[in-house]
DNA sequence: ATAGTATTTATCATTTATGATAACCACAAA
DNA sequence: TTTGTGGTTATCATAAATGATAAATACTAT
């Protein structure tokens, strides 16, 4: 695995981490954000493990539906 | 055009404008940036115009390369 | 006119995010 | 046990982001 793809991994897990961690500090199960935002449990289970490297649209929706803005959901550590 | 498609496309026209316009306050040419950031030029220029919907991982080398936060790079209207 | 720099646009191949479904695990409550 | 809730994991197809190349436009300077 090249130093690119480890620094992606870590991206994708840090976006993760911080999308469970407002999801969970408003108390919404995975399952209800993912219907507000229009897609599968399954899927935003995925992401928040560090499954994806999410588009600029699909953290657009979990934010708005997380009630913070983009820059809010981009205030998180490396 | 459904209207999830339209607000994709704005958000797309939005990110495109902050990126221009922060590489453009340090007159960094596209060239240069998208060489530091390992992509085309002709593949910022599409970004920049808001024709793609970018990962994170894209946005990340951006800021990195702008010296920039993501956070301060998500810092746009709508 | 020519050369150099910056950008745009089009196109095509490849990779990957997303959509979608299903089966599974853990736990609590009836 | 069974039912319900919350979450995970695997898999597959499809849409779309990205990689890559080429050609064109525009503008400045020599």
């Amino acid at each position: 695995m090249s130093k690119k793809n480890s620094e992606k991994k870590e991206l994708q897990i840090a976006i993760g981490k911080q999308i469970r961690t407002l999801r969970e500090k408003k108390n919404i199960p995975q399952q209800v954000l993912a219907a507000s935002c229009n897609f599968e449990k399954s899927n935003l289970s995925r992401l928040e493990a560090g499954g994806t490297n999410p588009t600029l649209f699909t953290l657009k929706k979990i934010a708005d539906n997380l009630g913070v803005t983009l820059k809010e959901l981009m205030d998180f550590e490396i």
